[in-house]
Formats: structure tokens, C-alpha cells, sequence
DNA sequence: CGCAATATATGTACTATAGCAAGTATGAAT
DNA sequence: ATTCATACTTGCTATAGTACATATATTGCG
């Protein structure tokens, strides 16, 4: 099925490219202000960690797509840096469960803020109508492309 | 001057988040098959050579906010990556130019045909109406959001 | 020409990321 | 209890990125 004619389709996927141009100027002035404190590959374990709450080293390493031992020494400059905590875990003396301090979790907050500041900024300045246009275009959008997987956004560490 | 309610706005700041990571997605899964063969940092190099053309060692240095004896090394090892080429300036003898080569150009082709191709793919997914409002919805926000400043988009290499 | 300015390259050094192999501590199973 | 597996750490090593200071080559100017 293809609901559309070539032309129609080249101004709409021109238009989301442009769109998306603009989205990631937003996401980067949000995650410049962070970026002396944190590197972009910490702050994906900053994500992680506030969306999947505290885990143990192991299943966080999983997640970065990390080596284990590689991970271990990564995180020991989270923790020099204040924004990881190690902690033992009640289930077992060897695992070991890494959480967010409350550093890490500002820096993270930080950076969702600014990135809702952002768009709230774009927003409003539109009208009542045009509001109801992007709102309606960006849900379609969203619908059809669907969440990324974590893995997936993670790639850019954010 | 602030045209709507404080509830209508939520409803578009939400989408419009969604929609962001929905497009985050899109750009990740461009960049992952050439992350093997570049780095973040080096891909930030590609598009600014696919976007303003061959360059000066130092205009390109500060284009990228790198100091410039940093990005000479930076340089030889995309070199040495057969990504960019440095040739000598026809004005003068002390200044080196940098071009992509071909690899380097197909690296970037790449990941900006992937992008369009994954677009593309949602957008297949639309009936009519909803691609016109899904156009309509984009149009209205880049215009209002404005392109991010080339440094900006650097930021995070993409 | 001689000297200052410019463009790039190199010496040196430090940090972050990352992997393999080996070590240590703990838990689980026979 | 001994052995095996698990979870993490550490030793070692290598590469990327980045900066500051210094060298080298080239240009432009008086």
C-alpha cells in the first residue's frame, strides 16, 4: 500500500528532516551546559540509571554494551566525579549495586529541563491553531516511527 | 502574549518529546553501521566537510572549537583512515587544505541515505491525511524553532 | 634583506574509553 | 568441604582526544 505520490512524500520527508535538524539543536544546547561535568558517555549511564533505577554493575555494563572490567574502572570515575554511588547489595556481598547521587541526579534533571524549556520556548510562540498542528503531526509521527529501543538511543548517549 | 492554556501546552510539550526521541531513534540507527569505521568526534569532521567543502587545517580546526595543534594529530589519523585527504593550498604553500576523499564522502552518504531511508520508511507508513498533518505539524515547528546554529548541531557530532 | 606574523607540525603530557587476562571474594552445588 | 560458577576488581596495554609550549616553514612588510 502506498497511500501517497512520490512528490508528496519528498516535501513531508524533507520536512522531518528539517524538523529533526531542529529537535537536535534543541537536545544540544540542552546537553552543552552538562558537558564540562560529564562526558557523553557518562551521562548515558546517567539515562540509564534514572530510567531503570539502581543496578548492579554487571547489568548496567549490559546495558552501555560495556565490558565488565572495562565498566568497573568507568565507574570509578563516576564516583570520583560524584555522580555514582557503588552500594552493597542486600541480596549478595558480591554484587555490586550503582545508583545515582543526588549530583547525578541534577545533572540529569538539568539537562531534561532545559530540553522542556526549550520546546515550551518554540511552542509559545505559536498560535492556538498552529499548536494543535504540531501537536497533531508530531503524534502521528511518534505513533508510526515508534519508541527507539534503549540500546538504540543510547548509541548517541542520550 | 501567551495563546493557550497551560493544559493545551502540556499535550504538545509531551508529543513533542516523544517525538524527539522517536527522531533520536532515526538518527541513531543512521549512525550505528559506520561507528565501527569513525568516531563521534570524526564524524562531526565529515559533516562539516560534506556541508561547507574543503578547508584551511585551521578554519577547520576552529570549526570545530578544536585547538589547532590538537587537530593537526586529529587530522593525520583520519588520514590514516583514508577519510580526508590534506593537499596544498594554491594560494599559498604554508596552508593545507583538507577534503574529503571518496571514503569519507560515502561514509557520510551513508549515514544521511540511511536517515532518509528510515524516514522514509515511517512516512510509508501514513495514509494521506496523516502525512499532510504530519508535514504540516513539522513545517510549523522547524520554522519556529529556526535552524540550530552549525555549532550547535556539533555538539553532538551529528 | 631581515623581521614579524601566520599556518602547520611536533614534543610532551594528561584524561577517557576500552579490552584481555588474571586475581579476589562470595555464593551455590555436589 | 571441596569445587565450580558468579560478580567484581586490578594489572596491563592500547587508542582517541585534547592542550600547551615549541619548532618549522612560509608569507608579508618595512
Amino acid at each position: 500500500m502506498k497511500p501517497w505520490t512520490g512528490q508528496h512524500s519528498d516535501a513531508a520527508l524533507e520536512g522531518t528532516l528539517i524538523a529533526s535538524r531542529a529537535l537536535l539543536g534543541v537536545i544540544a544546547r540542552s546537553l552543552a551546559p552538562v558537558m564540562d561535568t560529564v562526558t557523553l558517555p557518562q551521562f548515558r549511564v546517567l539515562v540509564v540509571l534514572s530510567n531503570f533505577g539502581p543496578q548492579r554493575m554487571g547489568e548496567l555494563a549490559l546495558h552501555l554494551g560495556a565490558n565488565q572490567s572495562s565498566f568497573s574502572r568507568f565507574a570509578d570515575r563516576m564516583v570520583t566525579g560524584g555522580l555514582i554511588a557503588r552500594s552493597a547489595s542486600p541480596d549478595s556481598r558480591r554484587e555490586v549495586i550503582i545508583a545515582l547521587t543526588e549530583v547525578g541526579e541534577r545533572v540529569y534533571a538539568e539537562v531534561t529541563s532545559a530540553r522542556r524549556r526549550e520546546i515550551t520556548e518554540v511552542l509559545e510562540k505559536l498560535s492556538a491553531t498552529d499548536l494543535d498542528a504540531v501537536q497533531a503531526g508530531f503524534e502521528i509521527f511518534a505513533r508510526a516511527a515508534g519508541e527507539p529501543s534503549p540500546d538504540e538511543t543510547l548509541i548517541l548517549g542520550i
